[in-house]
RNA sequence: GGUCCGUUCGUCUAGGGGUUAGGACGCAUGGUUUUCAUCCAUGUAACAGGGGUUCGAUUCCCCUACGGACUACCA
C-alpha cells in the first residue's frame, strides 16, 4: 500500500466525547502503524451549529491524549486549508463539475415544500424519497423538469436554488469495508442527496469527498453512523471519476445501561465524564467534567478507549500508546457496537496510577495536601509543626500509600496522619479496641519509645516486640490502640513505618493525647 | 414505517465445525497483612430463539426476535 494517509474531520460543534476521540485514537494509531500521516480536518460547513471554542478544544484534547495531528490548520499545512470554512470555492468548483456532467441538478424546493410532501406521504404510510421515483414527477422543482432557460432566469433571479445529486436507478451496488466486509445495497432507496446547500455552503458529503480527494486520503475511518452514507460516497467518487479510498466503520460506543449510544448526558445522570478535558459552554456556563480534571491519566483514557470495540487477541490488557501503534490491526476491530463500563476505566487507573513513579505521583499530589493544610492549621495546632513537608517526606509519604489508591485525589485520605495528627478516632474501633487497661498499656508504651535512640521503623519495631515479650502482652492489646492514636483509625500502612515518618516526638505526642481524649 | 449493520458470562471480549467455551472488570469466598487496602488463590456467570447443511454446529446458511445506526439545505 502506498502513502497511508488518514483523517480525523470533526464538526467543532461543541467539546469531542470520548467517542470522538476513539475514532482520532483508531485514525492515529492505523497512520502511525502504517507509517502514515494523521490530518485534523474541522468540517465547520454548518454555520448554525459553529461553537467558537469548539476547535481549540479538539486540539486541545487530542495534544492533552497525546495523539495530535502531523497536518492540520497551522501544521504542515500541505494540503490546505484544513477549514472547511476556508475551501468554499473549491466545492463549489466541484458541484459545477457534477451538474456539467450529469452527475447533479438544481432543485429550488423549498424547505417547507419538502416538509409537507414527507408528511403526506407519510399520512399515506409511504416514504418520501427525493430521487428518481419523482423527481421527474409530481410537484418537485429541479433543472430536471424546468427548461434549461427557466433555470437559468431562476439562478439569475437569485431565487433559492440547492445542488443535488442524482443517483443511479436499478443498480445493486456492492461496496467493501474493512471491519464489516461486503456491503449491498439497491441504488433505487437512495435518495438524491443535496450536495450544496442554497447558502453557498456545501454539505458534509460533498465538501468530505472533494477533500478527501485532494488530501489524498487513503482510508476512511470513521463511525458507524456514516455506514449509511458510504454508498453516495462511493457514488460520489464514481461520477467525479476518481478512485475512492478504503472504509472503515468502526462500532459505536454505547451507553453503560440503557439503550442508545452514549451521549453527554449519560456521564451526568451515571457520575461520570464522557469528554476528555473539562469544558464550559459558553453559552449556559454549564461545565460538562473530563476525565483529566477527575483525575485520570491520559494513559487511562488511551488505553480504556482502544479496547472499546478492539483487542490485540492476546491476554495483554495494558498497553503503551506505542505498544497500541505496533499491536492496532484493523481487521481485529470488532463489528458490534460496545457498552462503556465506567468501573473498568477505574481500574485502568488504579493500575497507571502503580506504574507512576513515586517522584512524579508527589508532583501530582503537593498542591492537595497545599489545600488540605491551609483548611486544618487553623484548627489543628499540631499541624503547623508539619507545615512545609520536604518533597523528600512527601515521596515516602507516596510510596506507602500509592498501592492502594486509584487517584492522586485519593491520597489526602490516606495519607493525612502523615501531616496532620488525627482530630477524632473512630468511634466504633476506638469502642472495641480502648479498654480499660489499654491507658496504662500505653502509658508504658511511651516510655518504651521515649527511650529508643534509633527511631527507624525496623528499630522501632523490634523494641516494641521485645517489650511486648517481656511483659507477656499480646499484640492485639497493643498495636490497634496504638494505630488509633497515630491515624485515628484502623487503617492505613505498617505502622512502624508511620512512626519512623512522623518521628518520635509527634509518635509520643499523639499517644499522650489519646491517652487523654479516649 | 423504510434501508443498512449487528447479537458469546451483568460488562469488555477470545475462540471458531468435535474445546472442561479462555481472559479481564465486577461480585463472592479463602489466604497473606494481628489494621485497612494491595496482592495471591478459588468461585460466580455466556454462545438470543427456531429451522436447515453436517456423522457432528456456539462456529456455515436461512428465518424470527432483539439491539443499533441512518432516514435534515446537521455532521
Amino acid at each position: 500500500m502506498s502513502n497511508i494517509r488518514v483523517r480525523f474531520a470533526p464538526s467543532p460543534t461543541g467539546p469531542l466525547h470520548i467517542g470522538g476521540i476513539r475514532t482520532a485514537l483508531f485514525n492515529y494509531l492505523f497512520a502511525k502503524k502504517n507509517n502514515g500521516t494523521f490530518i485534523l480536518r474541522i468540517e465547520d460547513t454548518d454555520q448554525n451549529r459553529y461553537v467558537e471554542n469548539a476547535e481549540q478544544y479538539i486540539k486541545d484534547a487530542l495534544d492533552w491524549c497525546g495523539i495530535p495531528a502531523d497536518e492540520t490548520v497551522g501544521k504542515n499545512e500541505k494540503f490546505g486549508p484544513y477549514r472547511q470554512s476556508e475551501r468554499k470555492e473549491i466545492y463549489k468548483k466541484y458541484a459545477q463539475e457534477l451538474i456539467d456532467s450529469g452527475n447533479a441538478y438544481y432543485a429550488f424546493d423549498t424547505a417547507e415544500e419538502l416538509d409537507k410532501e414527507r408528511k403526506e406521504h407519510e399520512e399515506k404510510g409511504k416514504t418520501f424519497i427525493y430521487n428518481w421515483h419523482n423527481r421527474k414527477r409530481g410537484r418537485l422543482v429541479n433543472s430536471l423538469v424546468l427548461s434549461a432557460d427557466e433555470v437559468k432566469i431562476r439562478i439569475e433571479n437569485g431565487d433559492k436554488y440547492v445542488v443535488r445529486f442524482k443517483s443511479p436507478e436499478g443498480e445493486i451496488l456492492e461496496m467493501n469495508d474493512i471491519i464489516r466486509g461486503k456491503i449491498t445495497i439497491d441504488t433505487n432507496v437512495l435518495d438524491d442527496k443535496i450536495l450544496f446547500k442554497s447558502d453557498g455552503m456545501p454539505t458534509y458529503h460533498l465538501a468530505n469527498i472533494v477533500d478527501d480527494h485532494l488530501m489524498e486520503i487513503s482510508h476512511v475511518i470513521r463511525g458507524e453512523e456514516w455506514l449509511p452514507s458510504m454508498a453516495l460516497h462511493i457514488l460520489l467518487y464514481r461520477a467525479f471519476g476518481w478512485d475512492s479510498p478504503e472504509f472503515a466503520h468502526l462500532p459505536l460506543i454505547l451507553k453503560p445501561t440503557g439503550k442508545g449510544k452514549l451521549s453527554k448526558r449519560d456521564g451526568d445522570k451515571l457520575g461520570f465524564p464522557v469528554f476528555p478535558l473539562a469544558y464550559t459552554n459558553e453559552a449556559t456556563n454549564e461545565v460538562s467534567r473530563g476525565y483529566k480534571e477527575d483525575g485520570y491519566f491520559s494513559e487511562t483514557v488511551i488505553n480504556f478507549l482502544a479496547f472499546l470495540g478492539w483487542n490485540p487477541g492476546t491476554e495483554q490488557e495494558l498497553f503503551s500508546l506505542d505498544e497500541l501503534i505496533s499491536a492496532f490491526d484493523l481487521s481485529r476491530v470488532n463489528k458490534s457496537g460496545a457498552r462503556f463500563d465506567p468501573d473498568k476505566t477505574k481500574w485502568f487507573n488504579q493500575q497507571y496510577l502503580q506504574k507512576k513513579a513515586d517522584t512524579e505521583l508527589a508532583e501530582l499530589f503537593k498542591p492537595f495536601i497545599a489545600n488540605e493544610m491551609k483548611q486544618s492549621t487553623s484548627d489543628n495546632e499540631i499541624a503547623s509543626s508539619y507545615t512545609p513537608r520536604k518533597d523528600e517526606y512527601i515521596i515516602k509519604v507516596v510510596s506507602l500509600i500509592k498501592e492502594r489508591a486509584t487517584f492522586v485525589a485519593d491520597f489526602w485520605e490516606l495519607s493525612k496522619f502523615f501531616f496532620i495528627a488525627p482530630t477524632e478516632y473512630d468511634a466504633k474501633a476506638s469502642k472495641k479496641q480502648w479498654k480499660e487497661a489499654t491507658p496504662q498499656i500505653m502509658k508504658d508504651l511511651v516510655e518504651v519509645l521515649k527511650s529508643i535512640d534509633d527511631f527507624s521503623s525496623q528499630n522501632i519495631e523490634t523494641i516494641v516486640k521485645e517489650w511486648l515479650t517481656k511483659n507477656e502482652l499480646g499484640f492485639g492489646k497493643v498495636m490497634p490502640p496504638f494505630r488509633l492514636a497515630l491515624v485515628g483509625a484502623m487503617s492505613g500502612p505498617h505502622l512502624f513505618d508511620i512512626a519512623d515518618m512522623i518521628g518520635k516526638d509527634e509518635t509520643v505526642k499523639r499517644i499522650e493525647v489519646a491517652v487523654e481524649k479516649l
